[in-house]
DNA sequence: GGCTAAATCCCTAATTTTAGGGAGTGTACT
DNA sequence: AGTACACTCCCTAAAATTAGGGATTTAGCC
């Protein structure tokens, strides 16, 4: 049996849930709360395995939540559930450490397949906010580069060393190189980069992902 | 009805799902090859809204498939299903372009949820998966400041001048402070920081997200 | 062979940054 | 009333970086 408690506002909302879950297979439904002022000492007795929490609350938001008892129950899982669906909310759960997110509009079977994919360890979204996820994922890392620079193996190197913020003096030693082969290089690249100093260099370097 | 083609080397993995996809509610099942070399004349023959796309594949990757059919054809989705659940796979899946991504495991009705999910413009993720994308996603965002590191207001807004390249003459006129002023702040910062120059001062305030 | 690009080296001089030091103002908290 | 801290400013001098210029060697390509 899963222990499970709630975190709902919306009384309606908090009433049918309950009662579904109640009823549900394998769901041991321990309690229902409106508001998460007191998020820590309601998990502290009535130890769920997971938690299924609404964002919009009074006092304290869902996400405040989930960051307050994630820090003293790490293992405990948190589903969020909520009409949200803005890359703002969803990325902020997904930083409080959120195992799930299930848009309302779902049937409510899916709240129970939910909570079962958390309990065993893994995570559960709902589609629309999957393709969010997996949409702030690839902007973050597929590389845009859209003027196409190109440095030569030393070019980069050197870029490299000056990221890890080595001195001319310090990249000379690294590379094996003449001090004034350093500032060579480094010219070079401030032209290709377009850039006039180290700081500027670097920045550009990590946004483009050169290095 | 949604129209489907597999990429699929394994004969009897092949054949199954291709009778399962073919018989079921609302797909269309177009096709189903043992390998990705012509996939982008498959696409333009068979004009899938959906394709089933395994990694491991003789010849041409399923990654390596996915990347050039989502250049030519970026509308189609793409339904990773492999048994592979490492982080690498799941990454470079991602970052290939993929709508979804389930591991083989899963029961033959799972298959079909995925399909629909992603022909409306969702994501499907398995529940191990989607937690290893959770946990990816948190990695890079969430702030990890075992020295808790305190930077006034003017310190940050220095530092992010700093960032964007400018040079200290630049900086006291955009704060509309002396030259000198803006030496003792980057004095500060640099202490606080644990750092010697810009070029790291920088670095270390991107990856601590500070700015 | 001639050409090009990468990589190496050197010089000078201007400019910028960094490392010391000290010092005054205002605000907020105790 | 006193203290702490953020913010401001100044000076000097050493160190490092940037901006010019020019030069050689090696390797690959036509």
């Amino acid at each position: 049996m899963i222990r499970v408690i709630l975190f709902e506002d919306n009384k309606n909302m908090r009433e049918s849930l309950s009662l579904y879950l109640a009823s549900s297979d394998g769901i041991w439904f321990a309690g229902a709360f409106p508001d998460a002022r007191n998020a820590i000492t309601s998990v502290k007795k009535f130890k769920p395995d997971v938690i299924l929490m609404d964002i919009q609350m009074p006092q304290v938001s869902g996400i405040e939540a989930t960051i307050e008892i994630k820090k003293v129950y790490p293992n405990v899982k948190i589903l969020i559930q909520t009409i949200y669906e803005d890359d703002d909310k969803v990325f902020q759960a997904i930083c409080a450490g959120a195992n799930g997110y299930i848009i309302k509009s779902t049937k409510p079977e899916n709240y129970v397949n939910a909570i079962k994919d958390v309990f065993v360890g893994g995570s559960h979204l709902s589609p629309i906010i999957a393709a969010k996820v997996l949409a702030m994922f690839q902007h973050q890392f597929v590389r845009i580069q859209p003027t196409y620079i190109e440095l030569t193996q030393r070019e980069k190197e050197i870029l490299t060393c000056m990221v890890k913020g080595m001195s001319y003096k310090m990249i000379a030693d690294a590379c094996d190189i003449k001090f004034s082969t350093v500032c060579t290089h480094i010219k070079n690249i401030y032209e290709k980069l377009h850039v006039n100093s180290a700081p500027e260099a670097v920045v550009k370097a990590l946004e483009m992902k050169l290095v």
